[in-house]
DNA sequence: TTGTAGGCGTTATCAC
DNA sequence: GTGATAACGCCTACAA
C-alpha cells in the first residue's frame, strides 16, 4: 500500500542470504548466531546502508530508549545546568531526551504529559511548573507504566515517586543565619509562590532563623513574586526600600532577584554591603563576576541531574515482579559567601 | 506472544460498537465519518482512557512529529537561549524536540546523527560542533529523507541545506571599528578555532578593519582557543598582557572570554576601560550586570530559533514533487556599547 | 544454529 | 459511511 522508503531487514536478509530472523538476531548480537553469520549479516547491512528503524523496534518491544524531561524554562542558570547534566547522563546510559518547556504553565504541562505518554517514553524527569497545583497528569503517566522522577520542585501529593531535592527549609535557615552573623538585624525576604512547596519551605526556614535569633519578623518585609524575574526583583526592591522602616538586608528566593535588588539599591545610592546586605538562592554563572559579587546558595544541579537519570533508569529496568522502593533523596547545598553580605571585614 | 499493555483502538472499537477503521477515522476527525459516530467513538475512547500510540502511527505513516536538535552545549548563554526558542516554536507548530549535546565532539555528533536517523525524526536543526570538519553524516541524514537546517555554525561544504547565520565578517569588522572609534589603537584578538567558518570570518573582519584604519596587525596579538571557556580566556589574557609590547584593547570571539579577560586585567592592576578596552562577541545575560559592564555583540538567538523551526517545517511539508529552494538567511546583529570600551566619555 | 509466522497499534486501500 | 484487511519494520515463540 505505502511504498517502503528505506532499507529494511528484508533487504539485508536477501543481500546476506539469510532469513530476517537471523538478520535481526545477528544485528542484535544474539548469542545463538554464529560469529561467521554475524560478520556476513553486518557486512551486508553496511553495504546497503541499513539503519535500524527504532520506531519499529519500539513498537515491537513496547519499550523505548527515550526519556521525557519536563522543565519550566531552559534559559535560566539552574535549570539549564540541570538539563545539561540530564542529557549528558542519559546519553551515557543509552537514552535520548525529549525536552519539554512548560513555561510554568499548568495547562502546557498537562498537554506535554499527553504527548509524552503518546510517545511512549520510558520515563519522565520533571520539575513542576510554578503554577501546578493538581497532579492527575502524573498519576496518568504512572498508570500507563511510565516511570517518573521529580527534581527540585516536588509535591508531597505525588506519591510513589522518586524525588531528588535539597533541604529548602534548612538551607534558608542557614542562609539567614549567615546574614545575621554578618551583623544585619532587619532582614526582608523576597519569596516565590508559596503554593510551591520549596518556596514555602524556604520562607519557613527564614522565619525560624529570625525567631531563633530573637529578631523581629516584620510582615511588611516579606514580599511575594510569581516568577522572580529580574524586573520583578527590581519592582519588589523598590517597594521594600521605599518603606519608612527599611530593612538592612534582603534575602531573595533566587539569584536573579538578588542581582536586580543590588542594581536598584546602588542606583538609589544605597551601598551594598555596607547599608544593605543581599543574599540569593541559586548560584548563577554571573554571581561571582558581579560587582559586588553576590553571596548565594549553590544547588547541586550536576549531582541532581545525574542521580535523576540513574534512579529513573534503575526503576525502568527494575524487575516488574517486586515492588520498587521510591526514595526521597536530599542533597547538600553550599552557601557561597561573597561581597554582597560581607559587612564585617572590609574589602 | 507479548501481552498487549494498554488500551488500543480494538478495545475502543469494541466499546463503541464500530470497526477499528471507523474508530481510527473518527479519532482523526476524518470527514467521511458522521458526527454522531464521532461523538460515540470519542466517548468510548475517553471512557477507556485511550491514548493513541504515536509510535504505531509513526510506523504506519512513516513520518513523525519530532525534530532533532544538535547543539554543542546547553548551558551557555547563546545556545541555551537558542534552544529555548527552538523548543517553544516547535511546540507551537506541533512538534517535539529531541535535544542532543555534542560537547563539541565530532565523534559524538556522528553517533547522535545515527540515533536521530534511527528515530526517524522529521528533521534536524544543527549547530556544528567546534571539532567537526567532515560532513558525511549530514549527507547521510539527507539521503534518508531527513530535512536539515543549520544555525550559526555552518559550513559551505554542506550543500542544499537551509542556513541561518549572522554576517560574522561584517559584525567583527564593525566591532573592531567601534573599538578604534573609542581611541584604542593597539588591538589584540582572541579567536576560536578557525576551521570553523564563523571564527575564520570574524578574524578576517577584524583584520580588515585594522587594515582599513591603517593600524598595525601584530601577529603576537592574535591568539587561538579551542573552546573559549572562562579559564581559557584567563590563560590567553595572561599571555597577551605579559608581552613587552602590550595591546590597549582586546576583542574576544565570545563573551565569556571577555569577562575573564576583564577579571584578569583588573586583578593585575590594569584598568578597564582606561588602560584596556574589551569587547566580546555574544551577549550573555550577565554582560550588562558586570562591573564594568561589557560591550558585546548581540546575536539574534530568538529570531534565529524561530526561523530555523519555521524553515524546517516548511521544508518537511513541501511538495516532494517540486524541488525546495534552500536559502542562506543572514540576520542582523547589534553592537551594544557599554563601559568596557567607553574610553571617551568618562562615567 | 537457522527459519517460519504472528504480533505490536496504527493507517490506508479497497470493497460494500 | 462503514468494515475487512494488508501493510509499516521489527522482534520472538516455536518449529526444525
Amino acid at each position: 500500500m505505502k511504498k517502503k522508503t528505506r532499507v529494511n531487514i528484508y533487504d539485508v536478509a536477501e543481500e546476506a542470504g539469510f532469513s530476517i530472523s537471523t538478520v535481526s538476531r545477528a544485528l542484535n548480537d544474539d548469542a545463538r548466531i554464529s560469529a561467521k553469520t554475524k560478520v556476513k549479516v553486518k557486512a551486508a547491512a553496511r553495504r546497503l546502508g541499513f539503519q535500524k528503524n527504532a520506531i519499529a523496534t519500539s513498537l515491537s518491544t513496547n519499550q523505548s530508549k527515550v526519556i521525557g524531561v519536563l522543565v519550566s524554562e531552559l534559559n535560566r542558570g539552574f535549570l539549564s545546568s540541570l538539563v545539561h547534566t540530564l542529557e549528558d547522563t542519559a546519553f551515557a546510559m543509552g537514552y535520548s531526551v525529549i525536552i519539554c518547556q512548560t513555561n510554568n504553565s499548568h495547562e502546557r504541562e498537562k498537554t506535554y504529559m499527553d504527548t509524552l505518554i503518546a510517545s511512549r517514553v520510558a520515563g519522565i524527569i520533571a520539575t513542576l511548573s510554578l503554577e501546578t497545583d493538581s497532579y492527575e497528569h502524573f498519576e496518568k503517566a504512572k498508570e500507563q507504566g511510565i516511570k517518573v522522577v521529580l527534581v527540585d520542585r516536588v509535591s508531597p501529593k505525588i506519591k510513589s515517586t522518586t524525588k531528588i531535592v535539597i533541604d529548602d527549609y534548612q538551607t534558608a535557615f542557614e542562609g539567614t543565619q549567615h546574614i545575621i552573623g554578618q551583623g544585619y538585624d532587619k532582614i526582608a525576604y523576597v519569596s516565590g509562590p508559596t503554593k510551591q512547596l520549596l518556596y514555602a519551605d524556604r520562607l519557613r526556614g527564614f522565619e525560624q532563623a529570625l525567631k531563633v535569633a530573637g529578631l523581629p519578623l516584620n510582615p511588611e518585609w516579606i514580599e511575594y513574586s510569581d516568577d522572580l524575574s529580574y524586573e520583578e526583583g527590581t519592582r519588589i526592591a523598590k517597594k521594600i526600600l521605599s518603606r519608612k522602616d527599611k530593612p538592612n538586608a534582603i534575602f531573595t528566593a533566587n539569584n536573579l532577584a538578588a542581582i536586580s535588588t543590588i542594581a536598584y539599591a546602588r542606583q538609589i545610592g544605597i551601598r551594598v554591603p555596607e547599608d544593605l546586605g543581599v543574599i540569593g538562592f541559586s548560584e548563577e554563572p554571573f554571581s561571582a563576576f558581579m560587582q559586588p559579587s553576590v553571596t548565594s546558595i549553590r544547588q547541586p544541579s550536576t549531582e541532581m541531574g545525574k542521580l535523576a537519570v540513574q534512579k529513573l533508569v534503575e526503576e525502568i529496568n527494575a524487575d516488574p515482579g517486586e515492588s520498587y522502593i521510591h526514595q526521597k533523596i536530599i542533597l547538600d547545598t553550599e552557601l557561597i559567601p561573597r561581597e554582597s553580605t560581607n559587612r564585617l571585614c572590609k574589602r
